[in-house]
Parts: structure tokens; sequence; C-alpha cells
DNA sequence: CGCCATCTTGACACAATATTGACGCCTTTT
DNA sequence: AAAAGGCGTCAATATTGTGTCAAGATGGCG
């Protein structure tokens, strides 16, 4: 076991169901966050770097898929959901969207406790910044912003999952194929001009001169990656 | 997506309980494996590779959290626990025990996939990277990246799949008919030309002095090879 | 219904790469 | 020692890939 203790992230509007589940981890051993929308649990995470995430549903600002989805991103924070519905439907959405459990209301604070020392007992991936810096281009995916040489850059959202894939994979040649099945989905790997407009119009907007980019390079015949080095 | 069928062993000592999951997890696409107690699932594992497990808990040989205990000796295998109790005592023991997830019946079909969905996407994530290297020539076929002498090389597509086929062959003669269908494919068996100028500009970008060679090296009237020796 | 932003498509100029041919060197053979 | 064949390099031309622009299609929203 590590010596250091966990450290859970509890997002719910509810402060009693809060309170309850501060008292509850605490006794438990783990340091415990709080967070009461959608937005500050993104912000939670980035902050204060929890190993795990108790999520409940139904939040104000955002749905709980929702907030698994974004956080997916970028993270692979396990994520605990907690819910009032017990409709099949919700279950498979909020799994689909990348929750690693659902648990129904009321439940047991032990079964709580055992499936997070399940999805903890797993080797923690080495979890990638969720902000990405390289010399003038900032990328803050938790909150979807980027910034060049001190700009703010309005992105569509084509764009933005683009750089998204190159950031995360920053440094590395993506091909084509990779780049098309994950930004525009299975079915259009052979679609190669859409590629080429996108890169285009995104280094429009964050290279300095388009001719001779500084961050997004080509791989002729291969694909594009997202240069580190200067 | 993968391209083999997922395989699945489903547990269970009551007839109607296996029929009814076959028919599921088969209209779902996964090839489905059956035993009927502890002893026999234990044996399947061995046997039928199952990249998933679903254990019943109420076995006749022994308990279903005896089982999963036993496994988890020495195997990985996700396992989701079906059960008809719902005491918390059972759920807290099995996932102790190293069960992934544990599901009261009834339950619905599609929680069920979802949740396999959930523990098989963890298991599909680590992927051992082939990553070659020798004295100073790295090859990272995963990412197509080359680094000689600490840098990185840009190699054009032709280039580089000449490089791949070698390298993949590191140490054994490749002759000119081999590599011209490996990387031209066939009906090139004859342009040997193709070869020679390609094997130069390979050289010209990753051999310190071209005209002696310490990577690729030339077998006369044969073919060519990477060297692995010093 | 019409506006707006975004996405997709097609056309074209330009850049990178692939192929070809010419030539000289080296090794082997006679 | 000369000839022949295999090999390596260079430069030219052919082919393919890439970047950009702008027009048309799509879809969300008041």
């Amino acid at each position: 076991m590590s010596e250091t203790q966990l450290r859970a992230l509890v997002v719910d509007d509810e402060r009693a169901i809060r309170r309850f589940l501060r008292t509850s981890l605490t006794a438990n051993g783990y340091v415990v966050f709080e967070a009461t929308n959608g937005g500050e649990a993104l912000e939670a995470v980035v902050r204060d770097r929890p190993d795990v995430m108790i999520l409940d549903l139904g939040l104000p600002d955002m749905d709980g898929t929702q907030v698994t989805a974004r956080l997916r991103e970028w993270s692979h924070i396990p994520i605990i959901v907690l819910s009032v519905r017990d409709q099949e439907g919700d279950k498979i959405a909020a799994l689909d969207a990348g929750a690693d459990d659902y648990l129904t209301k009321p439940f047991g604070v032990g079964e709580l406790m055992a499936r997070m020392r399940v999805v903890l007992r797993r080797v923690a991936h080495p979890e990638p910044e969720p902000v990405f810096a390289t010399r003038d281009l900032v990328v803050d995916l938790a909150r979807r912003l980027v910034r060049v040489r001190g700009h703010e850059v309005q992105l569509t959202p084509t764009e933005y999952d683009l750089l998204r894939v190159l950031v995360t994979h920053a440094g590395k040649v993506l091909t084509h194929q990779q780049l098309l099945r994950q930004v525009w989905g299975l079915g259009y790997e052979g679609e190669s001009h859409l590629l080429r407009v996108n890169i285009s119009n995104l280094r429009q907007k964050i290279e300095r001169n388009s001719a001779r980019p500084e961050y997004i390079i080509t791989e002729p015949g291969v694909g594009y990656r997202l240069r580190l080095e200067i």
C-alpha cells in the first residue's frame, strides 16, 4: 500500500451528501476535496490532483455524463458515478462516457469503499498534464482554452479536437489515419482533404507564419506532429 | 477497434442462465465459453484464454469469491460477478477478493454489456511498444520515429518502409527480391536499381559515413542486412 | 424562415518524393 | 591487365502529396 494518503474529489451539489461522503472518506483514510458543479469539478481535478472522483449525476450546470466525457478528453482519473436514477439507459450512457462504476442511491458506505478500492488498485497511468504548454503555445485542456503568444485564440470544435489530439501526443507523429479516426471517427480514414483543410485553418490561427510552421509539423507521406523542441 | 472477437467465459451452474448469457453475448459479438463450477472455471481460463469472465457467486463446488481469489493468484483477467444476493457484505468480499464488478440479479443485458466494456477498455490499453534499438540507432515502430546519435531523422515513406523491413529482420540477410517485394510489392522483383537508390538515400541519412556503413551492410550479390554487432 | 458559424467539397498552385538514366568505382573473373 | 557485372551516387523528370482559397452544404438558433 502507498505511504501517502489517497486523494478523493467529491462532486455533488447537495451539502448534506458532501458532508456525509467527507466523513466516510476521511474515516477511511482519504484526503477529501469538494466541488459543487461540473465546472468546479474540472478545475478541481487540475488543482487538487485527486486519485479518484466521486461524481453525482445531477449537477446544476452540466450533466455528470458530460463532465465524464469532458474529463476523458485528457484524464484517466477513476470516476465513480452516484445517482438516484436506476434507469439502465443512464448507467450505460455514464459508463460508456468513461465512468468506471455506477452506484444507485441509496448505497452502503462499505460497498462504495470496496468499489473505490477496485478502481484504485489498477496501476495508476501516468496522468498527462491538464495544461499543455510549449514555448508560446498554451492549451488548457480542462477549460478548452488556447493561447498563443499571449493572445487567446478562438477555435472551432473541429480545430480544437484536432489540436487536442496533437497536444495529447505531443512530439509523436500521428498518421493521417490516426488523426481522422480520433477527430472524425471511424469511416473517415480516407478523407485526407478534411485533414489538410483543418490543419491549414489551425495553422492560420496559431502559427506566426503558416508557411513555416513552428508547432504543427508535416511529416510528408505520413501525418503530422506537434513539435516540442525549439 | 479490435479485429478479432473478444472471448467471454460464462460460469454458472444453471443451464437457463448460461443459455441466456450465451445468446446475449454472442449477439454482442463475443465468442462464448462455458463452465458450470469453480474447478471447470479455473481450467477454462487456462484452456480457452478468455478476455473477460462472468462469474455467478453461487456455485456447487466452491464459492465465487473463492474462485476469484484463486484466479487472482496468477491471472489479471477481468471478472464480473453476478449474484442474487444484494447483501453489502457479499459485494465487499467479492470485490476485495479481486472481482472488477458486481451485479445483482436481475440486471439488464445493456448494463452488463456496458460494464464489460468498462473492464475491457482498461485491459486493452497497455500495449507494449515495439522499439528497436542498437548502438546509436533507435527505430520506434509504434510512433514511426527514427533517431540516430541523439538526433531525430526525417525519412520519406519509402525510406522508412525499407528501414522497417531491415529492422524487423535485424541481423538477417534480406535478398533484393525480398526487400523489393516487401517495400514495393509484388511485380517489382527485378527493379533492383530502386533498391540501390533508396539504400543510398537511407545511408546518407543514418550513417556517419555512407562509404563505410555501420548499420546497413551490403551482402554483395545477395542483398542487405542490418548489422547488430559492434 | 433566414441568419450565422462551421463543415465539406472542388480547384489549383506548389512542394516533396519516386523513378529513371547516366556515369564512375570497385571487385571478381579470365 | 582488361573486361564485366554489381554497386553507389548524382541529377533530371515524372508522379504524387500538400496547402490554400473560395464556393456550396449543413445545422443550430432566434
